[in-house]
DNA sequence: ACAGAATAGTACAAACATGAACAAAATTCA
DNA sequence: TGAATTTTGTTCATGTTTGTACTATTCTGT
C-alpha cells in the first residue's frame, strides 16, 4: 500500500504544502504577519466590501476565526469594518491605504515563491497541477455540499 | 498577475490540501484521531524505534509539539516510549498492540480519501503531480539547508 | 403581519502549535 | 582529559484555532 502510486504522489502534495506554508510564514515574519492575515488581505485586494462571513467560507475557515483576526487587524490599522446599511447584521471590509500598502508587499513575497516553486514544472505540467487540483477541491465541495443536504434532510 | 498560471495552479494546490486535510480530520473524528496523531502512527508503523527528533523533521514540526503529543498517545496507550540505552538522551517510540490497531483503522480512512481524489487524475497525471512536487520539496529543502549552512557560516 | 428558520457577528473556553530558555547526555577536538 | 558545542527532550508563556452557545437582524411561508 506505501508503494500505490497514488498515495505516494499525494504525500508529496501534501509535503509540497506544507513546507511553501512554513516558507511562506518565514519570509513574512519581517512583515509582521501571518499567513492568515496574507490570506484575508488577498481577498480583499480582490473583493473589497466583503463580509466576515464571506471571507470565512472563502478561507474554509469558522466564522470565529474571523471574528478573532479582523479586529486585530484594525486595530493596527490595516483593515476597516464599516456596518452595512443593508444589512445590519453585516460589517462589510475594506483594506485601508495602509493595509493596501502592506498587502502589495505581502503579495510580492508570496508571488516570488510561488513563481520559484511552479518554475520548476513546465507550463504545460503546471497547467495539468492546477487541473487535477481543481478537480479534486470540486470533489469535495460537492461532497461536503451533498453531505449537508443529506443531513439537513435526515432531520 | 492574478491571472498567471502559476499563482493560478498553486493556489488549486493548497486549496486541495487544506480540503483533503479537513476531510480527513471530519473522517478521523470517529475513532477519536486528529491528523496529527495520524502523521505519528504512519511513520511509527514504517519506522519503529524513531526518536521523537526523527519523528519531528520527519514531520517538519518543532521537537515541543512532539513533546505535547506524545506522552498523550503514550497515556491512552497507543505508543510506547522506551529510554535507549545506548542515548540516554533519546527516546525510541514503538507502537503498542492497540496502536497497531487503531494505525490500521485509520490508514484505511486515509487510504480510501486519497484513493478518491486521486483517481480523479489519470495515472499519468497522478504521477507527473507527484514529480511536479518532490521537486518543489527538494527545492525548498536544498534552500533551507543552504540558508542553515549559510547562517552558521556567519556567525 | 407574524412565527419560525436562517444568517451575521460575538464571547468564551478548551485544544493546539510555536518558540525560547533550560537540563542532561553525547560528541568534538585541542 | 576536559572545556566547548551539539543533540535530545522538557517546560512554559504566548498566540491561534475551533466549537458551542448567544444576540441581533433578516428572510420565509402562511
Amino acid at each position: 500500500m506505501w508503494s500505490s502510486p497514488r498515495f505516494r504522489n499525494w504525500v508529496a502534495v501534501a509535503r509540497a504544502c506544507h513546507l511553501v506554508q512554513q516558507e511562506l510564514a518565514r519570509q513574512l515574519k519581517p512583515l509582521d504577519l501571518k499567513t492568515p492575515h496574507l490570506d484575508v488581505m488577498v481577498n480583499l485586494v480582490r473583493h473589497p466590501g466583503m463580509s466576515q462571513q464571506d471571507l470565512a467560507r472563502k478561507l474554509f475557515v469558522g466564522r470565529s476565526n474571523m471574528t478573532m483576526l479582523l479586529p486585530q487587524m484594525e486595530k493596527r490599522g490595516l483593515v476597516e469594518r464599516r456596518s452595512d446599511p443593508d444589512d445590519k447584521r453585516a460589517l462589510r471590509l475594506f483594506l485601508t491605504e495602509e493595509g493596501r500598502a502592506l498587502a502589495a508587499k505581502a503579495i510580492a513575497v508570496q508571488a516570488a515563491i510561488v513563481d520559484g516553486i511552479m518554475s520548476l514544472s513546465t507550463p504545460e505540467e503546471c497547467e495539468q497541477v492546477g487541473d487535477s487540483m481543481r478537480r479534486i477541491v470540486d470533489y469535495l465541495l460537492d461532497r461536503q455540499g451533498g453531505d449537508a443536504d443529506m443531513a439537513e434532510a435526515a432531520q
